[in-house]
Parts: C-alpha cells; structure tokens; sequence
RNA sequence: GGUGUGGUAGUUCAGUUGGUUAGAAUACCUGCCUGUCACGCAGGGGGUCGCGGGUUCGAGUCCCGUCCAUACCGCCA
C-alpha cells in the first residue's frame, strides 16, 4: 500500500498514529538542522518535519528532494509547536522516520500555487501541471458534482441516459460540421454532431418517454471565451409534455443545482417573452441582476430641429441612478466605449439630473428645460440620475443600448457575481431572414414547432410567427434553451419547404425523421444545457476554459499535443484524400 | 475575414525623448540558519528584447511586414 492516509485528513485526534503519506513536494523549508517539507496531494497539504539530531542521513536525502518530487513518508501524526490556522491540517504534523523517493521532477516552468505565477499560454502548454493547482482542480471538482447531480435529478425523475453517435452524417443548417473521412466508402465523410438532436427525437418515437445525456457536441466555429470547438451539453427531451411542463422540470434541474451545489434557494423562474427581453434590455439573454430598462423617446424628441434624432428611427434611454456626477472625462469614456467599432454608436447623448433640479445636457442648444423635463419624467429619473440616450436604427441601436446598459451595471457593480438571478425568456420567432440570401432560416432548429395560433401565418407572413422555444439565461448568459418539436410528417415537410429545402433534399436530409414521424410520433419537446457555461458561471469565472480540463485556445489547438497536425501521406491515401491548401 | 491589446531572464513584468554594460520581483543554484509555513541572511548563474526588413552614427524603443497569444465583431440553427 502506497499511502494510508491523505495529505488533507489528518487532525489533533489522530495523535501519535504511524501514517504513510504520498504525494508532490510542494516545498522543501530548509532550517539548518531541521527541515519542513510540504507535502501535496489531491486533498490537501501536510507538513513533514525531518531532524538532524534523530535522523541525520534522512535530512541529507531530504535536502536534495526539490518542488514536485514524488515522495512516500511513513511518521508518526504529532503536535505543531507553531500551527498554521490557514490550512485545516494545521495543528499537525508528521514526524518522519522513513521516506522513498518515487520520482524526482523537473523544476516545473512555473510555481504550482493558487496565485501561479504561470501565464495562460505557458499553463495550456502544461495543463497537466496547472490542474494540480487547488483552484484549477476545485473548479473539475465542481464540474463533476453538477454533472452528478444532474444525473440524480433527472434518474430521479425516470430520465434514461442513452448515448447517441458520435459519427454521423453533415447537414447544411446551422454551425459548420467538424467533418471525418471515412475509409471504407472513398470520398464520404461523417460529421461530429452539433447536438445529438435528430438522435433525441428518434428516441421519442422509440417511445423512451424521458431522455438525457451528458454528452460532447462539437461546432467548427470561431472561438470566444465562452466557445470550444467540442463542448459539453446536457441534452434532455421528452415526450407528452407541453412547454410548461419542460419549463417547470428543468426549472427543478436548476433549483436543484443551485441548491446543491451551491446551498442558495433560487426564486421561481420569471417568464420573459422575447419582445419584451428586446425591447427593455436589447438582447435574448438579458442580464436582469438589475434594471435599468430602456426607455423610448423617440416620440418627444421630434421638431426642435435636432436632425440626429429627428432622423432616427429609434430613440432610447437608460437612466444610470447616481451618476449625474460623472465628470467630462468619465462621459468622454463612455462616449468612447459606444463609438467603438464593435458597438458601432455614432454618438451618445447625456442628460444630468443635478442636484438642484436643473437639467444639463449635451444638447442644450435643441432643447429646453421642459423639453427635457418630459424625458426624465418618463424615463423615471430623479435628480443626481444620469440619463443616456443612443438613437439610429432600432435594432442596432437596441444592441448599442444593451451593451451601453451592461457597462453601466458593471461600473456601478450591480453585476455581483454571487448574486444569481434567473429567468425564461419564451416565444422567440421562429424563422430568420437573411438579406443576403433572401431567404428565411430556423432562429433555433427546423424541427422547432410554431405556436398553433401563429400556424396560418406561416404562409402569410413568416417573420411573424412565434416558436414554442426557450432559453433559460442567467445572468446575462444563455444557460440552455430548446423547443416544443415538430412531431406532424406534413407540418415538417412544410417548415423545411419554408427553409428553402427542395422536396429531394428535405427526404436526403432528413427523410428519415420524416418517416420516423408517420410510424406514431408522440408529441415533444427538450432543451440542452451548456455544461461548460454553468459550471464556470456557479465557479465565477470569465471562460469556459477554466473548467475544461483539457481545452483548446482562441485558434482551436491544443497547445500541449499540438492538435491539429498534418498526418502522413500513408494515411491520406488510405483516405482517398488530397490536401489542397490554398494561398 | 476585421478591430483592439500584448510578445523583454525559467516565469510575471518595468524599461523615460532613440544614446554607457537591458533592470526588478519571483523561480533556480551555492553557502549559512533547529520551529518554519510568502521563512530569513549572504552570494551566484541566467537575455536571439517573437521573427524579417527599413530609417539612423546608434533601435528593446521609430516605420513597414509577418507570426503567435488574447478580448471582442462577423460567425456560432
């Protein structure tokens, strides 16, 4: 036996025990004739303490062992003279009277601690030593109890995880497939799946009733840092079930998690249709940890001869409690963050509520006092408020405004996060048109149902027809979302007519839904939820990278294999492939 | 594909108006140190300033190109 104990359990009351311990050397405290070496491992640390006076060959072998050895000591559990209060095994230590050197080490390209001195690159390079830092490792550790826990909601509640391939075949819709060659049919390929989703229904029919799987899906897109190319989704459906019912389970998936994991009672999720989300925040996933609504405008701003806003099509205002302080150089930043490239305002407009109830803003010159007076009054400002105005486009502008309203909460730190605010935002279209192709496209997926009321639009005027889908969002990200599905042969053939599929390509494609779904489809629905969102948004980071063990950088490689690589012409041929790269 | 930021010691960074031998911290090595736990003290080694070109008497510094990293936009049903 390697060890007896681990390096995290020991206490007082385990006083005088003769214990082995193996793990990583995290330091090597040299104090002349004494020496303290941290020992390491998965659950903690504990202190060795090695004496000239009893063992005095043994403090010469010590002496040499330097950070990341791999050592096992045998010692008996003592008392510290001095304790450490800042780890929980710090009342003991172990007096070692024998130890084995089971591997020497490479003094390691940057410091195993919480506050590594390691930059990002160098950690991916070695991610392997990076997830022996506590932080690192506590956010897989978090990772893997969602996961479990997860798993025990939904086995609870007669959910069956089944797998679904992973090889299968590329459909034009929606993200670029990661694509395989296959040997044995020259010329033809597999896809990764982008989410098991056709695989899911099948099951319906099947008659599975409850589905899940926490499962790989994979998008050959650009990167962010809430983007891998292969990620990780937990990937529900059911049968008989309408959308308030996948609504209400999955509300309890997160209830659950919250609970949990985390020991915090979530309220019920309010329910946000996806007008309202764009017309008072300007995004489907809006952050509601605070208000700061938008506010229209456009209806008092015309005739005073201020063409910006008289030519705009929308006019819209959020007002920032507390903030009629900000000085010149604070509303040139903000003026700034609006005007660059990525949100693409042209300007922005402020008005000061003072403090004495008098309005100063930065169009005076087109407006008078009474004038202003109506906007602050709708827009529910008070005096030491801020109001800032952003007109154009409606859309566009609405964007503007969104990001506009997220720096405002960041800077005025209404965007704690520990503090977790959730909601359902529902009804979104159904169909997208696209400009340049002139042609509509699935918001969500084509086998998302419309809402029976807006059915008879559909031939009138699609653009108009809400989806029976949903995204759960969490603080401003979007956690999970999925859809009432299609279970009708005809309305199928009919959405994927809409989608500008020919009769030929809808049955290549997809014929095999098709038919699945005259052979007694019940009705049904699912969602998905983003693993790698949820667990970093419960562990507080910035990207999803940080609970990913092994995760890929910005370019889609993995720095530590150096993935991608080019393969041997041996195997290309065996492929039936040519690699033609172009200039 | 685009925009911004960055690339200097093993690592994280500083480096002024273009000017002497490119610095700090940390890590590493050596010695000292019997209660440390960010141990301390003394000493030491360590640099293709991402790469290529240009301007200049002189470039880490200025210019052009390029590569890499990163955040975002496009993209992501």
């Amino acid at each position: 036996m390697y060890r007896t104990k681990t390096c995290g359990e020991l206490r007082l009351n385990n006083l005088n025990e003769v214990v082995t311990l193996a793990g990583w050397v995290q330091k090597n405290r040299k104090m002349g004739g004494m020496i303290f070496l941290d020992l390491r491992d998965r659950y903690g640390i504990t202190q060795l303490v090695f004496n000239q006076e009893v063992n005095a060959d043994l403090c010469e072998k010590v002496s040499k062992i330097g950070r990341e050895w791999v050592i096992q000591v045998t010692g008996s559990v003592q008392e510290r003279f001095n304790k450490n209060k800042n780890i929980p095994t710090g009342d003991i230590e172990i007096n070692v009277s024998e130890m084995n050197i089971l591997n020497a080490s490479e003094v390691p390209p940057f410091t195993i601690e919480e506050d590594t001195d390691g930059g990002d690159d160098l950690r991916m390079k070695y991610r392997y030593l990076d997830l022996r830092r506590n932080n690192v490792r506590a956010n897989l550790e978090l990772r893997h109890k969602m996961a479990f826990e997860t798993r025990r909601y939904l086995d609870e509640r007669n959910f069956l995880e089944v797998e679904t391939p992973v090889l299968i075949g590329s459909t034009p819709e929606g993200a670029r497939d990661f694509v395989v060659p296959s040997r044995m049919n020259p010329g033809e390929f597999y896809a990764l799946p982008q989410s098991p989703q056709t695989f899911k229904q099948l099951l319906m029919v099947s008659g599975f009733d409850r589905y899940f799987q926490i499962v790989k899906c994979f998008r050959d897109e650009d990167l962010r840092a809430d983007r891998q190319p292969e990620f990780t989704q937990i990937d529900c459906e059911m049968s008989f079930v309408q959308q308030e019912d996948i609504l209400n389970m999955f509300e309890g998936l997160a209830k659950h998690l919250f609970k949990k994991i985390k020991d915090i009672e979530i309220d019920d999720l309010p329910r946000m249709t996806y007008d309202h989300a764009m017309k008072y925040y300007g995004s489907d996933k809006p952050d509601i940890r605070f208000e700061m609504k938008f506010v229209e405008l456009k209806d008092l701003t015309g005739g005073k001869d201020f063409a910006v806003f008289d030519s705009a099509e929308y006019v819209g205002a959020i007002c920032a409690e507390g903030c009629a302080s900000y000085t010149r150089k604070q509303l040139d930043e903000l003026t700034d963050f609006v005007k660059r490239p990525q949100i693409g305002a042209k300007g922005l407009v402020y008005i000061r509520y003072e403090a004495d109830g008098t309005l100063k803003s930065s169009i005076d010159k087109f407006y008078s006092q009474e004038d202003l007076q109506k906007w602050t009054e709708r827009c529910n400002a008070k005096s030491g408020d801020l109001i800032l105005i952003l007109c154009g486009e409606t859309e566009k502008t609405q964007k503007q405004l969104c990001e506009l309203r997220l720096e405002m909460g960041s800077r005025l730190g209404l965007r704690n996060k520990d503090n977790y605010k959730c909601l359902w935002v529902v009804d979104f279209p159904l169909l997208e048109y696209d400009e340049e192709l002139k042609r509509y496209f699935a918001k969500h997926h084509p086998f998302t149902s419309p809402k029976p009321e807006d059915i008879s639009l559909l031939d009138t005027n699609p653009g108009a027809v809400r989806a029976n889908a949903y995204d759960m969002v969490i603080n401003g990200v979007e956690v999970g979302g999925g859809s009432i599905r299609i279970y009708d042969s005809n309305l199928q053939k009919k959405m994927f007519g809409i989608l500008g599929f020919s009769e030929e390509k809808a049955q290549a494609q997809f014929g095999f839904l098709m038919n699945a779904f005259k052979y007694g489809a019940p009705p049904h629905g699912g969602l998905a939820f983003g693993l790698d969102r949820f667990v970093s948004l419960f562990a507080g980071l910035d990207s999803i990278r940080d609970c990913i063990a092994f995760p890929k950088n910005n370019s889609g490689r993995d720095v530590m294999i150096d993935a991608p690589a080019t393969i041997e012409q041996e195997q290309l041929d065996e492929l039936n492939l040519i690699v033609n790269i172009k200039e």
